[in-house]
DNA sequence: CGTTATTTTGAAGACCATCAATTACGGTGG
DNA sequence: CCACCGTAATTGATGGTCTTCAAAATAACG
């Protein structure tokens, strides 16, 4: 794909499998900054640079175009691609501004939401309807886009599961409760408590908003089951 | 200035003065994004969208250029023009993603060392060679591009005025041993200590460089004083 | 089937946020 | 000039959130 500091030779339409966009601070930090899938386009925010702004590295194993720079930046001119491509530079700027605002006031479990629901999002947006997604990235790549660690990360996810959030096994994840999940990324706190005291049955232990969270009571919180 | 969600109309060259670029987040998170001096621009990376992304917030009395869209878009594609707004636009980029790592997963004082480095060095750029900063933007501002909050931001400079580092007096900061700030914004380790024993005249304890501090006390400098 | 990488889970405590109270500063008006 | 007020900044005490270190369990791989 293209590395970080090496010249623009081209842009990378992703047709198959994942992604991660790398960036490597002057100091040597390092921080995934954007997954990609199936149809978005590495190294697209480089265009009009001499290099690379940041790395690619692949998830899985995928598949993507090459368009070369010059093909590419004709279609930032053209009537046809112009505006496709300005509305995705848009949107990817403005999800790195939002990772921005999560990153520095968000808490540890907001942040998780606001990246399942994205990639939920995503997926919907692509096609996949079904609630069930197949996390490409280790725990690792969501931590470190996050600004957290990994073990924080695997235990959100646990506690996400035994509220009733989610199901989730390893890297296949699924939202059962779509609702819950969003009022855990609006609301600071609504987080998933620990558990306070051991409950006996009581439907989730959600406090106090409104929060019109449809009654998914029967949520066999037993962790893992889906296929 | 310009207001985020507003159309684009024109981009803002500070001509003197200082302001600051706010983002709110589709919950209604605000943050501070960057900082703007004499010889910024304002609006700059929203020239080819239709709404501004941030909004623009003076710090002081402040006075800039309006440059009309058309003509800065033509700027943009001018051979005179275009390869120092580039450079502009990258060299913002490549800030923000830095902010983006430091937050992530740098400590506290590192970001503030950070802060207060590219600040000195911003002013050099701009001609001002002197030692001496006079800060704009108030406490919460730092905290809020910092991700911190203004406590920590106060009780951070306290820190490093105690140990040689800096000196500051309400806004007027004065950066003592640009060193031994660099070697805490490189090492995680090398946090300013907690007043261990209070030092009766020894040099400090910054470890590696030269760190000549040369005792430069009583600066009383009253703010405001622009017209 | 052994080996390695990834993930989970636990326990301890660092770091920073939060709450609260005090001090400093700038402006206003008596 | 000084009392008054509001905003900004400092400082302290407390505890929650998250990191860190460590170990076990699970999955992936040759």
């Amino acid at each position: 794909m293209h590395r970080q500091g090496r010249p623009v030779l081209a842009m990378f339409p992703v047709r198959d499998g994942s992604a991660k966009s790398v960036f490597e601070s002057p100091l040597g930090w390092r921080q995934v900054t954007a997954f990609a899938h199936r149809g978005d386009v590495l190294g697209l925010e480089d265009l009009d640079g001499q290099a690379h702004c940041t790395s690619a590295v692949a998830m899985q194993d995928t598949h993507c175009c090459v368009v070369p720079v010059e093909t590419a930046r004709a279609h930032l001119l053209s009537a046809e691609y112009r505006e496709p491509m300005r509305s995705t530079l848009r949107r990817n700027a403005e999800r790195e501004r939002t990772l921005l605002v999560a990153i520095g006031s968000m808490k540890a479990a907001q942040r998780l939401a606001m990246l399942l629901l994205d990639l939920a999002g995503e997926q919907r947006r692509r096609g996949n309807a079904g609630a069930a997604l197949t996390l490409a990235m280790s725990r690792n790549d969501m931590a470190s886009y996050l600004g957290l660690t990994l073990e924080t990360v695997s235990r959100l996810l646990a506690r996400f599961a035994t509220v009733g959030l989610i199901t989730v096994r390893q890297r296949q994840l699924r939202i059962i409760d779509p609702a819950g999940l969003c009022s855990v990324y609006e609301d600071p706190e609504r987080v998933p408590l620990r558990p306070p005291q051991p409950v006996t049955d009581s439907p989730s232990a959600c406090a106090p908003g409104p929060a019109r969270l449809d009654t998914t009571q029967g949520i066999h919180a037993a962790g893992t089951s889906v296929a």
